[in-house]
DNA sequence: CTGCTTGCAAATCTTTTGCATTGAA
DNA sequence: TTCAATGCAAAAGATTTGCAAGCAG
């Protein structure tokens, strides 16, 4: 797939190692929602140590290769811009689900524009939805909360 | 102050009692910028516990008195929209510093709009800003963090 | 008085750090 | 071969839970 070569690519540009971990991570990624970190230490525990996953997403952090999004006080991690379009989430209360909101023109524009005017120089901004997604509006206040991992 | 009249109304109404400690944490959070639960348990260490802030602090959000703000991956607490008017924030990675901004026309129209567009019905929002304000683009890379507390 | 609140101790969970070993380039 | 990357153990930090004692109503 390509983006694992362009995953390659930012590695030995910065003169990282391609590692199984590091592979691991991103697959893991690549084909999910967005993940807490204990989902992924879960999803890979035969293959990683706890501690390296976190030093991976660490680095994937800090390379811009995977960024944090906030649930609530909680947060999950998916890859950034560089691989899926920039776009902002709506989070379920009643079932932990994420889902992608496709960009909407406009709101990018506003988010830049509250910026300057505050004499900020923006690095990067995050919109946070909350609420209940169809399914949970009709089988209300279930209880058994289904949330992350 | 009104603010701590209406704090003892939605404390009464819901059967809570009125203790040193809830008045306390709601006096800490009404006279400063968003503070982090660390910084709460450390200027009331005198008077409370550490378990009693997280405990009122919970109670708090419950009632809808108090909120978290995400700053990229850590959070602070600040009263919410009943006794602070409704707004977003934009944080400096520099310093820390939270600094709040202004309604603005058309964001929260929009933002409506998204949720309604996913099917969802949304229950809260929250934009979050992230860049350097005007004193720390100057004083480039300090390495000295003031982050948090 | 009576039950809600709190403090204290301790259990959990999350994230970070130190060090010896392993492995990619 | 060589230094970065990893595993393992353990430290450090954050949050939660159980229970007895204290206090608001």
């Amino acid at each position: 797939m390509k983006e694992e070569k362009l995953l390659r690519k930012i590695l030995e540009d910065n003169h990282y190692k391609i590692t199984a971990a590091r592979l691991l991570i991103f697959k893991l990624l690549h084909d999910s929602e967005p993940m807490t970190i204990a989902g992924l230490v879960a999803a890979s525990a035969q293959e990683i140590d706890r501690v390296s996953v976190y030093r991976v997403i660490e680095l994937y952090e800090k390379l811009g290769i995977a960024r944090r999004i906030n649930i609530g006080w909680k947060y999950k991690l998916e890859l950034s811009d560089i691989f899926l379009e920039h776009h902002h989430h709506i989070s379920c209360i009643g079932c932990g689900r994420v889902v992608a909101i496709k960009e909407e023109e406009g709101i990018e524009k506003l988010i830049e524009k509250l910026g300057q005017t505050s004499g900020f120089v923006m690095t990067s901004h995050q919109l946070e939805l909350l609420g209940y997604c169809h399914q949970c509006q009709q089988q209300k206040y279930n209880t058994v909360k289904n949330n992350n991992l």
